[in-house]
DNA sequence: GATGCTATCATTAGCAG
DNA sequence: GCTGCTAATGATAGCAT
């Protein structure tokens, strides 16, 4: 793509075809990230590398693992268009109120930080129409993500953390719960709070927030190849 | 990519985004058929999304089945059984706390969260070792999930919603945040906290940062699992 | 809604250090 | 082998049909 059009076929030279490999393996990433990001769609990665004897995982094996079960129990979609009109219309308005919500955030918050700034929001009531479904995949969806992250966490956490070197935007005052206590359980009662009555329904969302696609470039064809253990991707 | 360059960001309009699904799905389809072929290595693509009744597979469902076999039954290593078990165990508290705050909620109840709930954080020092893009997808992970619910949010919130009714367990002191806010940024603590020093598991090593990937590289074998074949996704 | 057409932006092949 | 650079090729957003 590049100075010169390569033909496609398998590249002869190993430095270059394991050169060529890392940079399109990385190209290939992206792509995938960009389309489950402006489309919506839930997905994971798992990359086995040749020199690596552990694959990559993207989240996580777990978020892997589940994100393919998901996709294996699959039912056959019959709901799956309605499921989208469904999710179209929430997703837009909340990209709306994001937009909204956002630029207040930009006013009122004087940030220092210097290199990660994410921002998430969650309607306020209004959830009772919420499908029962929908809140625990949300929470299963949370706790998923958050194991990832947790194994960094010490195994025996302190039962009231202070959040001496914390970061300069929080102050976690609840005694006698973690953080991520905190945090999960402040999440779930605002769903629990919202949840009551469950008038419509019948919707939606096993599983899948939105669109669920999940794309695995993948190795492919000469799996007889014997030298895939041993040199998996660059024979 | 033409035209104009677009943000990264779900695309609100549906037309829209379903074009541009179609075109990246195709464009990610060639790549991954493009590395397999040059760099000599087994692949398989599958797109599963609303977009589509019919997942798109490359370069065909058996193959596709193949490789997936092929990463479920490959044996955890040490570093991610080590995970999991810490995973588990997070699970298990968190899931304890979660009873905790239903029992409480239900005599709370009657709240009225009229309130938008944002946060914002910011990986500072040391987020480094733990893995900004795990964090990041965490984030990103939260607020996808909280999108499709979110749509019953009023339009309207306030910019600095008062957390009057907010969840029992977590008396949130700072002024100007939500529930959800500190929740996250309490999260974010706990992560950033317990994060320092963790040598041994240079792992998880997502590819992206928040990216929902969708690509399995991955190697091959077991073809012949019927599990899979099973499987309602190549009809 | 699907297809065809570019102007543009994005990816990357080939090198150099 | 890895990183950075840039020329070329590749991918595709916005439109027109």
């Amino acid at each position: 793509m590049a100075r010169k059009k390569v033909q496609l076929q398998w590249i002869m030279n190993d430095t270059t075809r394991r050169t060529t490999y890392k940079k399109r393996v990385k190209g290939l990433m992206k792509k995938a990230k960009e389309l489950s990001i402006l489309c919506g769609v839930e997905a994971c990665a798992i990359v086995y590398s040749p020199y690596d004897p552990q694959p990559e995982v993207w989240p996580s094996p777990m978020e892997a693992v589940r994100v393919i079960g998901e996709f294996e129990c699959r039912p056959e979609n019959d709901q799956t268009k309605k499921r989208l009109n469904q999710e179209n219309y929430i997703r837009q308005r909340v990209a709306k109120a994001e937009e909204q919500v956002v630029k207040q955030q930009k006013k009122n918050r004087r940030m220092e930080m210097d290199n990660l700034m994410y921002q998430s929001l969650a309607g306020g009531r209004g959830l009772q129409d919420l499908n029962i479904k929908e809140l625990s995949d949300l929470m299963r969806s949370i706790d998923d993500r958050l194991k990832p992250i947790s194994h960094k966490m010490e195994y025996s956490h302190h039962p009231a953390p202070q959040p001496g070197g914390a970061p300069a935007l929080t102050a976690v005052p609840v005694a006698q719960k973690t953080p991520l206590e905190v945090a999960l359980e402040s999440l779930e009662n605002q769903i629990l709070m919202d949840t009551a009555p469950q008038p419509q329904d019948g919707v939606v969302t096993v599983a899948h927030t939105a669109g669920q696609d999940m794309m695995f470039p993948v190795p492919h064809d000469n799996y007889e190849d014997p030298s895939f253990w041993g040199a998996p991707f660059f024979p």
